[in-house]
DNA sequence: TGAAATGTTGGGGCG
DNA sequence: ACGCCCCAACATTTC
């Protein structure tokens, strides 16, 4: 059989590591052509967002670089997968096509057919793995069906041996005896409008090895506190990997070998708490996956299938509000502004700020699932499907509708000296630790000394807190006796 | 990976 | 010395 070179496709899985497609695609020595394909059609409503098209072009101009390095091209192509990747085969006189799986059911979807098309071509189709640590069909409860709660599910996912991550790249690729053309990077314009983005820098280096670096970092430096440091938003205290595991910059079996190796070193068995903290965040990132695949309707749709007939108020008013960082609330609008500002939002203010937009504000999780789907760099369907719906109580394993954050405890609990608001709210900076949480609450002395004018340049709160809860109980209150008046005969009390 | 309301306990001031 | 009240601290229940 002639050795024709074979097609890497990169999806999600921009790195070199652990890459099971790109070590079939080596395995017999032939040469390799990497290929990114920008298919936005295929992703439809949910191709990536603003903020998500500045870290993929980032993390794609590293893999450019790391292929570079290793005598490699990486051909970027716009339009139908299926299409550029059948026309490059021909060009190319490639015999294979290796990808990684993505976890997403749409691309599932279309990799049926696609296998199918490029098998009918009489080409070779090899398909890894790798972004997920289990598969999905395979982690399943006592009767058949998956998991809804995730202390079980996790527990079921730890039980047994993972499976390790696959050797680093070879530090050569064979070229092709010519390169196909390439759309230049630029030309796609996935980096938003300078203005905005100028400060995305902050929420992390996209690439495989500031990903590497990071974790590295994270365990040397922080994992031991991660236990309390990780809910202190003003701290440095999160491993920020959500973009780089998002990308398939790093793997989840990367993590979790890195974190297992550190702890043998350090001589904590099995391992320290914060670990031990850190690997169930991993864990959940599993365990959102894993429901997005089995429940492929959930981002439009709750997972409790009764809350579709809530009544969410829509009103702009309160979403502007919200979206802007004007809702009077500092520590919300403290990380609606970071988020704004640097495309990422630290994960204890994103649970404040959801909270406060589906509860006090009572209006739709999916309106602010849109809204972090569009300005997060790490915005991914699984984790942000499963964020708001937890959030909003109709999701798996979500917080009771009755479970309301209160935006000043969080925050007095959390942010105890104010020094995230102060970073992100600089108009109430100067307001003392005792007042930073709750402005409205100053005497007008302590106002005009702190240079703060409510109603001003900082508004006063858009909900009272109280009304704003018993609003959101009564509407659920209601809500509920609506449904068993209306299901009376089909639902037995 | 809540908050608020309500209940209980125990120390200390005081008559 | 004693009972009474107040209230903080903590626990439990309810939303």
């Amino acid at each position: 059989m002639p050795e024709g070179p074979a097609l890497l496709w990169f999806r999600r899985d921009l790195r070199l590591d652990d890459n099971e497609a790109l070590r079939a695609a080596v395995a017999r020595g032939r040469p390799v052509v990497p290929v990114f394909i920008l298919d936005e059609a295929a992703e439809g409503r949910w191709a990536p967002g603003a903020a998500s098209r500045w870290w993929l072009h980032g993390s794609l101009e590293a893999l450019t670089q790391e292929l570079a390095a290793r005598g490699a091209r990486l051909i970027l192509r716009r339009g139908d997968s299926r299409e550029h990747l059948l026309a490059l085969a021909a060009e190319t006189g490639a015999r294979a096509v290796c990808w990684n799986e993505v976890p997403d059911p749409a691309a599932r979807r279309c990799d049926v057919a696609l296998r199918a098309a490029l098998a009918a071509q009489g080409l070779e189709v090899l398909v890894g793995g790798g972004a997920l640590l289990r598969s999905p069909e395979a982690v399943r409860n006592q009767s058949g069906g998956p998991y809804r709660v995730f202390t079980p599910f996790w527990r079921h996912c730890r039980h047994g041996e993972l499976e390790l991550p696959v050797a680093p790249a070879p530090r050569t690729l064979v070229a092709p005896r010519r390169w196909p053309r390439s759309d230049t990077l630029e030309t796609w314009a996935l980096r938003p409008s300078l203005d905005w983005a100028a400060e995305f820098p902050a929420s992390g280096e996209p690439g495989e090895a500031g990903a590497r670096r990071r974790l590295a970092d994270f365990i040397a430096r922080a994992m031991d506190a991660y236990g309390t440091d990780r809910d202190r938003p003003a701290l440095d205290g999160t491993s920020r990997l959500s973009a780089a595991l998002h990308f398939g910059e790093l793997t989840p079996r990367q993590v979790w070998a890195a974190v297992e190796a550190a702890s043998r070193e350090s001589g904590v068995m099995p391992r320290s708490r914060g670990a031990q903290v850190f690997l169930d965040e991993v864990g959940w990132r599993e365990f959102a996956h894993h429901l997005l695949l089995h429940f492929p309707d959930t981002p439009e749709r709750p997972l409790r299938a009764e809350y579709a007939s809530f009544p969410w108020r829509r009103e702009a008013a309160a979403q502007d509000a919200w979206r802007g960082g004007r809702t009077g609330y500092p520590i919300v609008d403290a990380g609606m502004r970071q988020l704004w500002r640097t495309g990422w939002m630290h994960n204890r203010v994103r649970m404040i700020t959801a909270s406060f937009f589906v509860k006090q504000l009572l209006q739709p999780w999916a309106d602010g699932a849109a809204w972090f789907w569009d300005t997060l760099v790490d915005a991914d369907l699984a984790n942000n499907t499963l964020g708001w719906q937890w959030s909003a109580g109709c999701g798996a394993d979500a917080a009771p509708y009755f479970r309301i954050f209160n935006p000043v405890l969080q925050g007095e609990k959390f942010d105890p000296d104010g020094e995230y608001v102060r970073r992100w709210v600089p108009e109430l900076a100067r307001l003392p630790a005792r007042l930073i949480h709750r402005p409205w609450e100053a005497e007008p002395a302590e106002l005009a000394a702190a240079g703060v004018r409510l109603g001003g340049d900082y508004p006063r709160p858009i909900v009272d807190l109280r009304e704003g809860r018993e609003r959101a109980l009564r509407a659920l209150e209601t809500w509920q006796r609506d449904r068993r008046a209306a299901g009376a005969g089909k639902e037995p009390a």
